[in-house]
DNA sequence: CGCATATTCAACCGATTGGTTGACGATCTG
DNA sequence: CAGATCGTCAACCAATCGGTTGAATATGCG
């Protein structure tokens, strides 16, 4: 069937991509201050940034020579409506959502809050 | 750092995976009831449940020669809350919620509600 | 016991993925 | 203009993925 749900989801799965979209979401950037913190080519951050786009969960702007990056959190609701969908659980357990935070975001390679 | 998101999105992005989920809701299911609708072997249904059974999204339980596979949401609740993190928006705007369920959730091959 | 049923294992296959490197096209700047 | 910077493209590579088939392992049943 390859929906969209395919590709948002096949985006996320890769760590390197999610905390992307987690850099972005403190404020756009280029693509070589997205790379920058990673031990990879540039390349590699280009073609990352060009799955996330296809997800639709970037965009990109070229203006001059720096082409800048985005965050489309819309993408991601119609990842979060169709785990919703499995609702057997409310919104969000706030133990579930504690202990995810501390193993999860807090865990970032700058140690920031 | 290839935590358990990795996983658990991975397990996401096939859409045979997801329908497998969907089903999964209903009841629980054998193995072999779980593969009879799909066009595909067997043994490619029961890799695709082991690979839902290592992102924790189901279990399996072996009663006699028949072994069970049941949804276990909480895997979901863990993908949900890191979705919400990005959360800019609100729980679920109700027009995507429509728009999705219509394209995505109703598109069963037994077109049942 | 002997056969059918339920499920997995193992080997294999082509396609995709995530990465590399080097060359290249644009764009800014001195 | 010449040189540096920004980003992508193309070719390549090893590893993984999603599927197949055939054999193997349990388990249930007459």
């Amino acid at each position: 069937m390859n929906s969209a749900l395919d590709i948002v989801f096949a985006a996320l799965a890769d760590p390197t991509r999610r905390e992307i979209l987690r850099m972005l979401l403190e404020d756009d950037m280029a693509v070589t201050d997205v790379a920058e913190p990673f031990a990879m080519s540039l390349a590699a951050i280009s073609k990352h940034l060009s799955i996330l786009a296809a997800a639709g969960l970037i965009s990109q702007e070229k203006r001059g020579r720096v082409k800048w990056c985005k965050l489309e959190p819309d993408a991601l609701r119609a990842a979060t409506v169709w785990m919703q969908s499995f609702g057997q659980f409310e919104p969000v357990n706030l133990d579930a959502f504690e202990a995810f935070l501390e193993r999860e975001l807090l865990m970032r390679p700058d140690g920031a809050p």
